[in-house]
DNA sequence: CAATTTAATCAAATTTACCTATCGAAAAAT
DNA sequence: ATTTTTCGATAGGTAAATTTGATTAAATTG
């Protein structure tokens, strides 16, 4: 029977590429940890690395294995997790993920909650995109991340807990007061400016205008919402903003307007996202329960 | 660090709820396996079996425990599946579940080419419901299933390969024969004949009429496709029947017409299912091709 | 109350794991 | 060309762990 210590140090030799700083980072000699995986490849029946005396490289079949072992371990990790952490939820430190559209924008809203009701609880918060985050929670890097639905989630579980519309943002000086709502026929379309490629709001603005990526101006494409609005402050052209942003993004801008998107919606659908078997869900589902409740008080419509 | 034997010893333990004859099931002594769970409860620092000496049970978090040892059980197995299965596909055993409404159907269509194509391959086929299938593939118990879509499958990977729509099926003498087309509006719902609850193929079929299920005649609410064919051609009322299944149901019974569903589709998508991690996954995909590319082959229309 | 069953415990034997030291090959330095 | 360094494999000795078999204590059964 395999051990976990021969999958530990085969995971070691794999991330540095030699025995000896591996066996260092295991706190054992060289030779029991050399011993160990070649003890581990017999009883495989197959070679993990490829070795002579100067160089050590994983085989491809070794890859494959040691993907695998990675899965194991991380399994094991969350056992004694279980152990551990046991009972007691939010006494463990937690990293969640965050898209740059809704970071700055959901977390003032909810931390302060959550430090109120679980003083004890260490959220470490991550920013990327979201194809970033997708991956990170497959290879349990992080334990959860907050994203904007529709996205590719395949083989991960979700829990929704906010959807929102998005509205367009325009200098006052260049749209008729009277306006409540604006339908994507009415947009002019080249003055739109949204973010750069990679963001999913992007994509969902377009969706939500049922445009595909075409015509809109692109030469503007920006790294962040509050880029955009600075240029349609300047009057460089207008942009749609996701619902919950709206209070930071506009109302420190007093010369600008939004007007609701009239599209059939929701625009966006925020979510949790976890693996299958993860086993801190409850507070996950916890965690939900306060950014819905705190979302509902402090978005403003 | 805890070891894999630990683990081994007490699912053994959780299974037989006896020391003793988990000891005798894992080939060690009592004492061997006894001190082993005693280590393990200590690393953990919890009590996993509540036991004095005449009674074994398992405590609370134990369940909890046990049922993320069994998880890491299964990583293992994959990991020594991939060492050995290596490299050449189809050498090992795959047990594939499948729903009553698609098996009857598809496996007659596409096994004698997997058995051509592949003679060593070892196909094991149990048929169950959606939902049964869906929970044995997260615990892997079975490799993968065949399933019709849209079901929740919240966690697992699909990989979809074929659609199709429902057809009308009725007694020649209670249909006018010039009919190429019939909506849901012109079908007399009262005498509709469905199978009964828990079959995917009944909720398909009341969706792509956009119904509730709330007026078809569940009088005749059925186990099988055969058994309402039988009744139609008894003239008790009509039914609705995937593509699929149009040959082996329809042109042995002269007595009957299959009208095309002319709804908004495709009113189901059948698809494999795996848990995401699997590791068969290359061979899945070739399955899929080839349940494709012969379901064309041979699906009438 | 004796007989039986069961899990824990103990001592002894066995097995395993690990460390140090060494080797031999290959590469780098001189 | 020679020496030195680097690297992984290996051997031998020792410590640690595991396993076994016997024993114990508690609970159950007849």
């Amino acid at each position: 029977m395999i051990s976990l210590k021969q999958l530990h140090y085969a995971l070691a030799v794999e991330k540095n590429l030699h025995f000896k700083k591996a066996a260092e980072a295991c706190n054992v000699s060289q030779s029991a940890l050399s011993t160990a995986i070649t003890e581990l490849e017999k009883q495989l029946g197959m070679t993990i690395f490829e070795r002579n005396n100067k160089k050590v490289l994983v085989t491809d079949e070794g890859h494959v294995v040691l993907s695998k072992a990675k899965r194991v371990k991380l399994e094991v990790d969350e056992l004694l997790q279980l152990a551990s952490a046991d009972q007691k939820p939010f006494s463990n430190t937690m990293t969640i993920g965050v898209i740059p559209t809704i970071g700055p924008y959901l977390l003032p809203k909810v931390l302060p909650e959550i430090r109120k009701i679980y003083p004890e609880f260490k959220l470490k918060i991550i920013e990327e995109q979201s194809h970033v985050l997708v991956d990170m929670v497959r290879n349990g890097d992080i334990d959860s991340a907050i994203l904007a639905l529709p996205f590719a989630i395949d083989g991960l579980m979700s829990f929704e807990f906010w959807q929102e519309d998005f509205y367009w943002v325009s200098h006052k000086d260049e749209c008729s007061s009277q306006l409540q709502e604006i339908t994507s026929e009415e947009l002019e379309i080249e003055k739109l400016m949204l973010l750069k490629d990679g963001h999913c709001l992007k994509d969902h603005a377009l969706a939500a205008c049922s445009l595909q990526n075409k015509k809109q101006n692109s030469d503007f494409d920006s790294a962040s919402l509050h880029t955009l609005i600075q240029m349609v402050a300047g009057k460089l052209g207008s942009t749609l903003v996701p619902q919950m942003a709206l209070d930071q993004l506009i109302y420190t801008e007093s010369e600008l307007r939004a007007i609701h998107l009239n599209e059939p919606g929701p625009h966006r659908r925020i979510a949790l996202i976890i693996r299958p078997n993860y086993v801190r869900t409850k507070e996950i589902t916890l965690l939900k329960d306060i950014f819905h409740d705190e979302l509902m008080k402090k978005c403003i419509v």
